[in-house]
DNA sequence: AACGCTAATCTAAACGTTTCGATCATGTCA
DNA sequence: TGACATGATCGAAACGTTTAGATTAGCGTT
């Protein structure tokens, strides 16, 4: 900028007033001004503002994973968002794991993003004290936490896998696996609920046995899985709460040379965009992907266009149950659909 | 750091010294100085760093599409690497628009990032521009351009086609549909070189009729397919240059009442991670995502370690036929298998 | 002619670091 | 004792902007 001003034979603050548009700055010393940006090949130092104007026009996003396509979906919008808005996005993929989730987070705070979007991990103490020492709002993501309070968007994800192993009890099935994400985040607790819910208005009796615990990854489906069918009394269907692990599940099945729905019924918590054509092709229950986003960029950008004081705003979706033919109707219900 | 240094009663001079390690500090003055940033929860500000020291250790990573499972899969790694490395990265999706990715490769640059990763979308003119006037180490991913000579990372595309089109001309089939992207990117250039050496090595023309373009989503494979499957004689096999559109292919195939592999056979490009147990189990090229994201990251990371002079570097990787089930044998080749 | 008003422009401080060179106390050696 | 090297600390400039307040010129009023 100083070399414009001297070639214009202007000061720095005329340059600034020109490009800013903060003050009316005359025909002639305009034109100079253009033409010596123009010749010089001048750009605005965007760090240079950043560290005089306090804000960055930058976010930070953290999600566990990017390649689960539910998140995947939800960034891509995001960042879409925030891209109109004209803000950039720093990206962190903490990989469930706690402490790259905090580094990355003060990472981002250090460089003063201007705002945060976390699908956090682990419980929310170390977050707690990070995002309250900061000076920035924050907006969770897909996973609340108790004490964090700031605005949030999540799923109503107890009623959705209500919903889901309700659907799967009417079919007829009465012992049904549930293959659990790690405890620590709300969203594996709200689902369990929504399990234990169902399992109790339709009478049946929640066995300690038909539930397993995994870390998110294929890998950890493939075992809770492998487990569940070498049960004596091996369920007759299987529920998975994340996606990712939804592909073991169906490694072990077909490992263990069984078919799905034919031998046992498969449903899982998040939707594919590939579903609908492939076979079996998947029950599952559908997030609103779209309105995630939105809501969470909305969320964000309403703070950062200056309403700070506005008390945390909660928002709760609802999830769809998208039936497709991955689950079989058992017993008399199965013979009165065949008959 | 003014705070801290009038707490501790030292000049900033001395903070900056002990916490950058750049000179010896006395055991007595360390201490105050420890102390103090602890009381008052100092955190050095990045920005006013990075403005002095003319280097963010950030980087500007822009991608077409992030659902689309390739690039998921490369920024994934991208952006494990650079995190280890301690640099954050931005990430841009374009939506395969040329405007979108220009100007955002300039807001990057506005923001003084220290290197660019850049999945190109167009072609490379406005880009070369950019990267001539912008004085960081840019290295091109999946898709090079000519004139503009820098580190690349890129597919041997024409060979990886080439092979999957033979094993399908060695199946049997004689009418290959063929769907590509669109052609201002290199990768399909070479692909559809791959198609069409690979029938003329066969001895097969090349008909015009058999070969669609579309823009890389889901909706232009399915119109292609369509118009594929509805023409008077129409092909035994389809291949589809990216992965978003062999979706559409599959459901194009299942609303035109046909079913794969018995009625035609499927072959894409990319490979996903569920292809092993959804059937059809589809044959792709699949590309070695994990390298290409490594090599793109240690190129980068090679320029900003201060390997600035070194030439261009361009690293060809092969991809991997995946040969599943949803090609099958025709014709007198179907006839000795099944005898 | 003196005054005040407005519009255009400029000067200089500030943002929070890093770093060069200066200063100063201390110990060593001739 | 004086000269000098060493080590610790500090002062102040610089990075490239923004902006408050000062300055200046031009113009209309009285």
């Amino acid at each position: 900028m100083l070399h414009v001003a001297e070639a214009a034979r202007v000061s720095v603050a005329t340059v600034s007033a020109l490009i800013n548009g903060t003050a009316t700055v005359s025909p002639e010393l305009s034109q100079r001004i253009e033409q010596a940006i123009r010749d010089i090949g001048y750009k605005r130092n965007a760090i240079a503002r950043s560290l005089k104007m306090g804000t960055t026009r930058t976010i930070g996003l953290t999600v566990p994973h990017i390649t689960n396509p539910f998140f995947t979906d939800v960034v891509s919008v995001i960042q879409q968002a925030f891209d109109r808005a004209g803000y950039a996005v720093m990206l962190c993929c903490t990989d469930e794991h706690l402490n790259t989730q905090d580094d990355q987070i003060r990472l981002l705070l250090d460089r003063m993003v201007d705002g945060l979007i976390v699908a956090r991990v682990g419980d929310g103490a170390i977050l707690k004290r990070i995002v309250d020492d900061a000076n920035v709002p924050v907006v969770l993501l897909d996973r609340v936490c108790q004490g964090v309070d700031t605005d949030a968007v999540v799923l109503d994800n107890q009623r959705a896998v209500f919903d889901a192993i309700t659907y799967l009890i009417d079919l007829g099935h009465r012992r049904i696996g549930y293959i659990s994400g790690s405890f620590d985040i709300s969203p594996m607790h709200d689902r369990m609920a929504g399990y234990r819910e169902a399992l109790q208005t339709a009478g049946l009796p929640a066995e300690p046995e038909l539930v397993r615990f995994g870390n998110f990854h294929e890998v950890d489906g493939y075992n809770a899985t492998m487990q569940l069918l070498s049960l004596h009394d091996r369920p007759s269907a299987i529920f998975s709460a994340n996606n990712p692990m939804v592909i073991g599940t169906m490694k072990a099945i077909r490992d263990i040379g069984l078919s799905c729905p034919e031998d046992i019924s498969v449903a899982c918590f998040d939707d594919f965009p590939w579903s609908d054509v492939f076979r079996p092709q998947l029950t599952t229950v559908a997030q609103p992907v779209q309105a995630i986003g939105e809501q969470a960029a909305n969320l964000l950008l309403d703070r950062l266009a200056g309403n700070r004081d506005a008390p945390p705003r909660k928002l709760t979706l609802k999830g769809r149950l998208m039936i497709r033919n991955s689950c079989r109707p058992l017993g008399a219900i199965a013979q009165s659909v065949s008959a």
